[in-house]
Order: C-alpha cells, then structure tokens, then sequence
RNA sequence: GGCCCCUUCGUCUAGCGGUUAGGAUAUCUGGUUCUCAUCCAGAAGAUCGCGGGUUCGAAUCCCGCAGGGGUCACCA
C-alpha cells in the first residue's frame, strides 16, 4: 500500500500499516499529490520576521490555491529555547496577517494534537519500531566525548561524522540516553520543487540522534514522523536544512515512508550585507510592522515578492492573484535582500487604493490621543485629506495633529521668526502680519466652502503685492503650525471658520 | 576543510541562443500656475562576478576560477 493511497487508516509504527519495505529510491517525489496539506512548524521560542512568515504565506497560498488544508503546528521540543507566550504571539501574527489555517494547537484537526509536546508518545513508538530493525541504537558516549570526536574532526579538517564512531555493541536504550539513527549511507537524487534536481553522496549521511536524552525528540525526527502522520503533501522550508535532506531521506526509506514533496526557499538576506535576516540584526517582529499600521495584503504582496514573481511585470499582487499565480518552481534561487523602502512604497499605496469607509476602519487605533472625541465625519475629511501621503497609518498622528488640537505658538512664531520656508524667506518679516490680517479679514465673509475659501485667496492676491506661494506659506504656517500640510483650501474648510480665524488673530498677535 | 546552494541597474526582479538587456523601487530633473505628498513626463543607473570554450551569434549552453551563503548540534 502507498503512503498516499491511505484513506482512513491511521498511520502508526505498527498494525494496520505494512511497510512493505524501502521504497527504493526514497527521492521520488509523488508527481501529483492527491491532498494539499502544508504545514508552518515553526518552534515558540520568539516572534517571526518576514523570513519566516514568507515559507508560511507559500504554505498557505499553495494549500488555498489547491482547495488543500494549511496545518499550524508547533515544535516545542527544545525546552531550554521556550519562550513563554511565544505560540500565542505566533498565533496573533498568522490572524493579523490573514493567514488562517485549517487545522492547529489551539483550534485542534483531525490530527491533533499539533504541539510536539504532547505528542512523545508517537515519537517513542516510531522510536522502538526503529531498535526492532536494528536500525536505531542508544548513543553510549558522554556529550563531552562527543565533543572531543568534534574537534578532532575539525582539527584534522575533515567532516564530523558520527557513524565513524558507531558503538559495536551499544548498550540498552533507556531514559537519560540519547537515541541514535542508524543510518545506511548512499548517495540519493532528488527533486526539490524551488531548487531543482538535487544530489548528494553518502558522505552526506550520518546517524543523528533521534530522541534526546531528556526524552524529547530532535526536530530531524519529530517532523518526519508527524509530516507522515499528519499526511503534510509538501514542506517549504529555508536553505539551512537542505544540507540535512539526504539523511531525511534515508530516514523516510528506512521507515518505508514516501517524502513529502520538498521545496527549500533561499533565506531573506538583511539590508547590510549578505548574511541571513536575523533576530539578532535587528529583524523586525512582523506583528510590528502590522502595529505600525503596514497593511496586511501589503505585507502578504511584499513578501511574496520577495524572491517570487510570475516572469510578467506585474509588481501589486492581490490576494486573489497571488493564490491563482504562484508557483513554487517560480521562486527564486538566491537570497533576497529586504529592502524596507519598497515596502514603504507598496504599503502607501495599499493606503491609496482604500475606499474611504475602509481607510477609517483601519485607522481607528491611529489617531492622535488628541483626536479622542472628534466626531467620525470630522475624521474622515480629515483623512480624506491626508490619504495620499500616508505611508503608514501610525504616520497618523504627526500628519493630523493639528486638525485636533491647537498648534504650539512657539512653532508658529519661530517658522516665522526663522523662516525655513524658500518662500516666506522672499519677503521682509515685517510684512508677514499685514498678509495675516488682509486674510483675516477676507475669510471673516466666506461661507468657508472651499471653492470659496480658494476663490477669496486668490481674489486677495490680486489685491496684494504677494505672490501665491508667500500667501499660502504664511496662512499655513498660522493654521497648521506646519510648513506642509496637505492642500490649503481644503485643509481649512475642514478645519472650520472658528478654528481658522482664531488661529490667524492668535498668529498676528504672536508676531 | 568536506559537501551543497547562489552570483543581471543601489534594491526587488524580467530574461531561458539573436533584445537599444525590460519593469518596479530608490535617486535626480521638469510639469500638474500653494508647500509636502500624489499623479504625469524625462534623466541617470547593469561592459549580465571573472576566465576560457561551444556557436555565424551567449546574460542565456559547457568547463574552470573567484566571491558570497548554508551545513557538518542532545537548535530548529
């Protein structure tokens, strides 16, 4: 029976299943996989950058884009590494990103449980089956013995392996010792969905341990055993395991398992330099990225676009798109660089193409602390105003501060004072109080519709030696406390007739 | 050191034997008779890592080399 013919049998070390012996060559791959399951494994021990995320989105558009499941599960198995709360935050980033997935730890499936620490009963079985073929063994060494092989394989330049060391007769296997595989070195070919053809000689092949000495398992064993037993079509990970595939593959043939479909994404490289995005180089947390307000379907294209295009030259991605478009044979072979300034650019433009009703839902948690009991039509003009220059929505409160409250007299009179400003720097700063009181003046009788707000100012420099851009310097900079700012007229008319002209009096009397 | 992967504008990339090596972003310039932003137009920017082949013709195929990266854990 085929691995992938199984219907409701579950698959155990024992009874009901027959392992009908190694598979031959174990790098076949199933060419048309029947179920799409993927799978993100990632351990808690902290939050995810874009690297990580980007082999879970491609779990999930490839498990979407097949009508498949997309499986969380999480690798605890290395306690020392645990981080309290880690799973929970990993968790909050896949729903904040919309990636959902089918089956989970918190959620449960028909495979459960999905924590790898509540499944050592598995790992044990599969384990004992192993011994009974003579094909996994008790490590009888101490770690620091161990150590000492280690570097005298370093020492004498050569690779450690630790079958060089084999024990001729090992000992039992009990609690407290690490438990080994018994490997058969050979050389293996196979097919990796991104990378290609592969190859590897048997000097890629050595006996690593499948079961530590704490009784949890390695992740080189867990996520064989549960890949099968959870029925996962594909796993995508990055390139520091492909070095491992070989001995993977001589696992899944001594267990008479077909590998799933494999496919290794080259690692997101950091801004400086070549080497792979990490923690430690100030990577971000991608929930952080979602808190300063980068949009979802902005984050999911631009990382998709890391390393991923369809040979057009399409550059903004839907949702939709990226699941009917990607393909894992059209990803990249080398490392990509994360360049934050384009996804500044995506996410303003994301911003951009938001309908009003929708821009304001996903502003809610933005607005300045200021803005706390202004009335939701006011906000929306405000941004209306203010949508085509957001980059990011926590870019919020700097851009709208002062449509909410009073715009400090001390920043007024300095940017008059000292003008920075190339136009106001034309005119003496004598002359500045006259224009403020002509506009003054001349708004007192508008109705404060824009048209006529704009229809007034360019009606009072025809009356004035000013030129436009002098006027409209000097009236933004009492209104707004600001040298830009979004468009004037509209700018006003949002703000309204009081709050414009006690600004102008208070800027005059300022001067 | 062994094994493996990678190498096209600053950056993300298209390209799969014949192209002025294309797009996007970033940068700069001009325009949209108010700033900033948007938008539009334009400029600059890659001797396709290097050296050999194969070929009438190579970024594209082959072989070397160099550089970068990964791995050789009781981490994943």
């Amino acid at each position: 029976m085929k691995y992938d013919e199984k219907v409701s049998e579950p698959l155990t070390p024992h009874g009901g299943k027959s392992f009908g012996g190694a598979t031959g060559s174990a790098g076949r791959q199933a060419e048309t996989a029947k179920k799409v399951r993927t799978r993100f494994a990632p351990s808690p021990t902290g939050y995810q950058h874009v690297g990580g995320i980007r082999t879970a989105l491609f779990d999930w558009l490839l498990a979407r884009q097949n009508k498949g499941k997309f499986v969380l599960r999480f690798e605890d198995t290395d306690k020392k590494r645990e981080v309290a709360g880690a799973d929970k935050h990993l968790i909050k980033t896949l729903r904040e990103l919309g990636l959902e997935y089918d089956e989970g730890p918190d959620i449960g499936g028909p495979f459960a449980p999905y924590r790898q620490s509540e499944r050592l009963k598995s790992y044990q079985e599969w384990g004992q089956k192993l011994i009974q073929m003579s094909r996994a063994y008790a490590d009888p060494y101490t770690p620091d013995e161990v150590q000492t092989f280690r570097e005298q394989a370093k020492a004498g330049k050569v690779p450690f392996l630790f079958r060089n060391h084999r024990p001729k007769n090992p000992p039992q296997w009990e609690p407290g010792r690490p438990l080994r595989f018994k490997s058969e070195p050979k050389a293996y070919k196979w097919k990796d969905e991104v990378m290609g053809q592969m190859h590897a000689g048997p000097e890629a092949i050595d006996d690593f341990i499948l079961i530590k000495s704490d009784g949890y398992p390695t992740y080189n064993f867990a996520h064989i055993v549960d890949d099968a037993e959870m029925e996962i079509s594909h796993i995508i990970r990055g390139q520091e395991f492909l070095a491992s595939v070989p001995n993977y593959l001589n696992l899944y043939e001594t267990l008479g398992l077909k590998p799933p479909i494999l496919a290794t994404v080259p690692h997101i490289l950091g801004p400086d330099g070549n080497k792979k995005l990490s923690k430690r180089d100030g990577a971000k947390d991608v929930l952080d990225y979602i808190r300063d307000g980068f949009l979802p379907d902005a984050l999911i294209n631009f990382i998709a676009s890391l390393g991923w295009n369809d040979g057009t030259e399409q550059e903004v991605f839907s949702r939709a798109d990226l699941i009917k478009k990607f393909r894992l044979g059209d990803v990249g072979h080398s490392g990509a660089k994360f360049d934050e300034k384009r996804l500044l650019w995506l996410n303003g433009h994301y911003i951009r193409q938001q309908s009003p009703e929708s821009l304001f839902e996903i502003s809610e948690n933005f607005w300045p602390k200021s803005a706390a009991g202004a009335k939701e039509a006011y906000k929306k003009s405000v941004l209306g105003l203010v949508q085509e220059r957001l980059k990011f929505l926590a870019e919020l409160p700097e851009l709208t501060s002062f449509f909410f409250s009073e715009p400090g007299i001390k920043t007024v009179r300095s940017l008059f004072n000292e003008p920075v400003d190339k136009q106001l720097q034309k005119i003496e700063a004598s002359e500045y109080p006259g224009l403020l009181q002509a506009t003054l003046t001349e708004l007192k009788a508008s109705d404060f519709s824009e048209e006529d707000i704009g229809r007034r100012l360019n009606g009072l420099l025809e009356s004035l030696p000013s030129k436009p851009g002098i006027l409209f310097a000097a009236v933004r900079i009492a209104v707004t406390g600001s040298q830009s700012s979004p468009q004037l007229f509209g700018t006003l008319q949002v703000l309204g007739k009081q709050k414009v002209l006690a600004r102008i009096k208070q800027a005059i009397e300022a001067l």
